[in-house]
DNA sequence: CTGAAAGCGCTTACAG
DNA sequence: CTGAAAGCGCTTACAG
């Protein structure tokens, strides 16, 4: 304790975390001593006895994908203005590893806990049940399983927004023979922009929709060639990643297409600098900072009045960033006319 | 205290450290009382009484570039083996959000932290001088500076080796005429490849060298187009990263030139499955997750046995992984013949 | 093998 | 405004 070199006692704790008011002449010299000592207020002993300990815990699938790892840095931004600290957990899409992780934190070393993403969670979920610690879902597509526990709060995004943004876009263009590149963890979007076609009077047939099981490039090429292929009418594609839409976007080139002369190409999620692709694609952006501070918000709220905290979930608008990958539809019929057999 | 719901006192915690023999009668009371109560640990007492959080700290440049994404999950990895948590933190080349981090740190709240990537943070190594747990540096690329006080272990990757066994193999296969596409931060790495070339008797000018500014494709296209306007008989380019890598082959498409046949690409950490290529590059590959493990190893043993701690630096040998970019140097002189003006 | 005591380093009422 | 005491929930020697 650095109270020896001053003079005063538990008087550092005053001077400290400033609760209580102390003559500045006591302060001083605490703070000399402070200074002298090199002394650091050991953070553990204060958890143990405020009860809290200033660390957010963050569960996503992974941060080898963009989104989350995008995600993860607005949460740490979020947390530091707030004074806390990020103790991260990447579930890679296994429950079980998730249920440790869990277990793990059941015991106060964590204020609150946010959880990103639904996949391979939805099984665990009821264990959250037990959780000392408030617990918020984010960026959660799909809907909420049944086994989900009420009250908890979510907070996320609305895809199927934004796939109707994407949808809207095209339909105002011109657009009506289009095709979908989709991961198929991404069928809220996809429903989004079906029924933005449907509201145009335009049903979007299955077949329209190609899925790309794996987030490659050389996946979202192989999605991009089967659907002007399967459909060499095809005006535009919907991609719902950056990297789908980034390989749609060389495959087209490939095909002889010219972007967006005789093909559109909408994005979901890509980024506005477009790193993954040759000019600045048209996309449907997503507002992940805020929904981090409001995800952080909710967590820290539910700590300090848990009666109060409102538990509909809170859905994110995204929006349409226009891009360099977006035109009016041809006339003479898009792919059809170019196409190599 | 589950103690009153059995009958002994702290004996549970004899039962759940396991330090202490307990008679199994005892232990069987003991953990239906545990199970019953729902009774779990405070980790943060636990902390306090034993000088250990079993939580380890990770600084890293930024969680978007694969490289860190990959690094961090490792570790993550590593760490959930030997029953530690992860706190991350990501410095995003900010000298002065390294040091508050840091300095948030320094009261006992990690038992030991981990330091990826050199930008940003040479001027603020000294602070690290002052922190009470163990410090390890990895994945440093530059030469170490001379601020950094003695005693910080480094577990690191060879990059010149890495740069070197990619000038060795384009050698062998007889390119003489070769370019790099480099990140400005990638000296090292060039430099290995400079040596392998010199070691050929073929000295690389520095008009071959074309650096990208930014990490995107867009930078990669333009940086392999310019180096292939400059030195039309090129018949090989080395990048020291995948997006550019992944970047050159599309720029070489563009060109009309085919890869392998009339240019061969040799990329630099780009994953094996080649995420953002249209097939698997050539690649020098990184040893990344032996990287994690030594580098927590030596963080953890520090722990152990200060004393021991091995200073030297550790030098991690990256590997070349055969892909279908490369190929032997064509006859007739590669880009010369193809390139359009 | 089990119980009673002290201590980890803080904060928080509670008297002076 | 400042000091003395109790307590946060564990672990760790130390006696029985």
């Amino acid at each position: 304790m650095a109270e020896r070199a001053g003079v005063t006692k538990q008087t550092v704790s005053n001077v400290v975390t400033g609760r209580v008011p102390v003559r500045p002449a006591t302060e001083a010299r605490v703070r000399d001593a402070i200074a002298e000592l090199g002394y650091v207020p050991n953070l553990v002993a204060r958890s143990l006895a405020t009860g809290s300990t200033r660390t957010v815990g963050l569960f996503v699938p992974t941060v080898r994908a963009p989104f989350y790892a995008e995600l993860v840095e607005h949460v740490e931004d979020v947390l530091e203005e707030r004074g806390h600290r990020l103790l991260l957990c990447t579930t890679r899409l296994d429950g079980e590893r998730a249920r440790r992780h869990l277990a793990g934190l059941t015991s106060r070393s964590v204020d609150a806990l946010l959880i990103a993403g639904d996949q391979g969670l939805t099984g665990h979920l009821p264990l959250l049940a037990g959780a000392r610690f408030p617990v918020v879902l984010c960026a959660w597509e799909a809907g909420l399983p049944d086994g989900l526990p009420d009250g908890f709060p979510v907070v996320t995004l609305d895809y199927e927004h934004g796939g109707h943004l994407a949808g809207r876009h095209l339909l105002d263009l011109g657009h009506e023979r289009v095709a979908v590149l989709a991961s198929p963890a991404h069928g809220v979007r996809v429903a989004g922009f079906r029924r933005a076609f449907e509201e145009g009077g335009i049903a979007l047939p299955d077949s329209a929709v190609h899925l790309a099981a794996e987030p490659t490039f050389r996946g979202g090429l192989e999605a991009a060639a089967a659907a002007l292929r399967a459909a060499p009418g095809t005006t535009a594609l919907f991609a719902t990643h950056d990297l789908l839409a980034a390989a749609a976007v060389e495959a087209a080139r490939t095909l002889g297409l010219s972007v967006p002369e005789d093909l559109s190409v909408v994005a979901h999620d890509d980024t506005p600098e477009g790193l993954l692709s040759r000019s600045p694609l048209t996309s449907v952006v997503l507002p992940k900072r805020d929904m981090a501070r409001q995800a952080v918000e909710v967590a820290l709220g539910a700590l300090d009045a848990p009666a109060s905290a409102d538990l509909r979930p809170r859905l994110l608008r995204p929006e349409l960033v226009l891009g360099d990958s977006t035109g009016r539809a041809p006339a003479h019929g898009g792919a059809r006319r170019t196409v190599r057999p």
